[in-house]
RNA sequence: UGCCCGAUGGUGUAAUGGUAGCACGACAGUCUCUGGAACUGUUUGUCUAGGUUCGAGUCCUAGUCGGGCAACCA
């Protein structure tokens, strides 16, 4: 069983923010946020820390903001933005009016930088880029002090007006804070805290020609907003002695930062960088496409945000780096979509199957159950006839016992229908099965035997007169292997795309099928659940997305 | 080889000095009008070596292995 979603939850962060409440650190308010670059599409990954960051201010009745950490104009964007509104408020989160972004506090950051200057905290530094590499030094060896380190207070006050009046060129000067040269943490040898970079950012526009970096601003941001725990990821373990240093010098009021690991899945890719490179290349659809790890892309492949919720939940919080296997993800949806999902016909790999007993011109209504986890979802009617669709697979010339499907001389049920028993095949001259023939036993309507007469097998099946048509797509892993990163160092992590992570099909179906909505989610019965997609469905016309296979132990057995 | 972090079954996690548990997966079986679901069972684990202690996954020391850090990215 998974996690019900009111079960309470406990881990190493959620321990601290109760012990902080017991110990009245912040006078019982607990404030979180979550803080993303409009830089690219929200994935899985941060829906691991969307939940931990709002979950932790719903149990504890905080608040948790949603806050733009837009300091780099040169890679973000509105579109960015829309997006990553609209995937949170899917996922199930609100931030009521704590809507922020970082670029209405540049006023505020700059003042912060100026007092820093007063204070001898800060200094302009005319180092290039390389120049300051050489300075700055590696781990093992201590760096040298930058020349302009020593420049008079009043003269960095000069220079740093002058470097947001627009007085220089792009990368000529930068705002340090003045810290240790010689410190065995290289972000603590004088970081840039500002960067002349003439860019339009998509919300201040041309006003500012400076923008902060990522550890003068981010800090500053989570003091501004009075957060308590800010919570973020590993790689950020050696900015926090920064981050404190930097709050502590701007004589501000100080959240703590807290990391925990980031997600990991097996068979596909989480960084930005390579998921906008699939996309680029069109090696995908888009970022909804449905095999991504996008939040759009799993919406769009038919996945709820409370299985997606479930799945968080599932993995917990910790510090170790770890690769969660993707049947972890795959087993909540399909946990959610038993209980709820409807059940349909469709034949994907359609063979003619005739009932050479039956009646040419009949045609019957037959009761089917819409979902036997759910008794209140009903029945519907489902048409049978003399011809009908089955499964390719479901039919074997030659088969053993362990074979519960079509093989002459076999008897099987038709699901909801009746009972058949297989008398032959007709092929053509190439050999292939055209038709394959059988008797039905008319006392067996239903699919139940008066005698009491029990057959191993049921098969699925969709009746020719009265049916329709749909296209599905079959989806699979995107990638072939667990760790699509492993590449030997010529390689690249596209050389393990899975070539058949998309099999596009026609599928034989039944009425009510033709009927559904768009985004609707149901299951093919012995298939696998699927989803219509909002996109490309129309009136009609549905186009269904296979989400998930369900388990298939024949297949396995088989192997 | 400087600093920081981590290490529990195949995977993700729990146990906060006192019987190593849960979920997923795998395997076997029961049941079944989905070879689904459900149910039952099985398998597999505390990185190593010392130490503290009546007792160590947990505390200490050393080592091993893995990850992170040298953008004017976040």
């Amino acid at each position: 069983m998974s996690k019900a979603e009111d079960e309470l939850l406990s881990d190493f962060i959620r321990d601290k923010v109760a012990d902080d409440l017991q110990t009245g650190k912040y006078d019982g308010r607990v404030v979180t946020r979550f803080p993303p670059e409009p830089n690219g599409y929200l994935h899985i990954g941060h829906a691991k820390a969307i939940c931990l960051d709002f979950g932790i201010a719903e149990e504890n009745n905080g608040v948790c903001h949603l806050r733009f950490d837009d300091t780099n104009p040169e890679k973000e964007d509105v579109e960015y933005v829309d997006s990553i509104i609209e995937d949170v408020h899917w996922l199930g989160f609100d931030w009521g009016e704590h809507l922020y972004y970082a670029s209405d506090y540049f006023e505020k950051i700059y003042d912060c930088a100026v007092k820093m200057i007063r204070n001898g905290k800060a200094y302009v530094c005319e180092l290039s880029v390389d120049a300051f590499k050489e300075y700055r030094g590696v781990p093992t060896r201590p760096g040298k002090l930058p020349p302009g380190r020593d420049r008079s207070i009043e003269e960095n006050l000069d220079l740093f007006g002058r470097m947001r009046n627009g007085e220089f060129e792009d990368g000529s000067y930068v705002l340090r804070a003045t810290i240790d040269m010689a410190s065995p943490n290289l972000h603590m040898r004088d970081p840039a805290l500002y960067r002349i970079k003439r860019a339009t950012h998509h919300r201040t526009g041309d006003t500012w020609c400076i923008y902060p970096t990522y550890d003068f601003a981010h800090g500053l941001e989570d003091s501004i907003e009075r957060v308590t725990h800010s919570l973020c990821t590993l790689e950020f373990e050696v900015h926090r002695p920064l981050y404190d240093w930097l709050l502590e010098a701007c004589e501000v009021y100080r959240p703590e930062q807290t990391e925990f690991s980031r997600l990991n899945l097996t068979y596909t890719v989480m960084s930005k960088r390579k998921l906008l490179e699939l996309v680029e290349g069109q090696y995908v659809s888009g970022w909804d496409d449905p095999r991504m790890p996008t939040l759009c892309g799993l919406r769009r492949r038919g996945y709820t945000p409370e299985s997606i919720r479930r799945f968080c939940r599932g993995v917990g919080i910790t510090k170790v780096e770890s690769l969660t296997d993707i049947s972890l993800l795959e087993h909540h949806i399909k946990d959610e979509l038993n209980r709820t999902a409807n059940r349909v016909l469709a034949v994907m790999d359609p063979v003619k199957l005739v009932i050479d007993n039956y009646p040419e011109d009949q045609v019957e209504e037959l009761e089917a159950v819409n979902n036997p986890e759910d008794e209140s979802a009903g029945t519907r009617k489902v048409p049978f006839s003399r011809e009908l669709w089955i499964e390719r697979e479901d039919f074997r010339e030659e088969a053993n016992r362990k074979f519960y499907r079509l093989t002459p001389g076999r008897e099987v049920r038709l699901r909801y229908a009746y009972f058949v028993t297989c008398t032959g095949v007709v092929k053509d001259e190439a050999g292939e099965i055209q038709e394959v023939h059988c008797t039905y036993d008319p006392a067996t309507r239903g699919g139940d035997a008066p005698d009491g007469r029990r057959v191993k097998g049921t098969i699925h099946w969709v009746s020719a007169a009265g049916g329709g048509e749909v296209d599905v797509r079959m989806y699979d892993r995107l990638f072939s292997v667990e760790r699509p990163d492993d590449v030997p160092e010529s390689g690249d992590f596209k050389d393990n795309l899975n070539p058949d992570s998309l099999k596009l099909l026609r599928a034989k179906v039944e009425p009510a099928i033709l009927d559904m909505a768009p985004g609707t989610r149901c299951q093919f019965e012995r298939k696998g659940y699927f989803f219509s997609d909002p996109k490309d469905s129309s009136e009609g016309a549905p186009v269904f997305n296979q989400i998930v296979p369900l388990r298939d132990s024949w297949a396995k057995r088989a192997k």
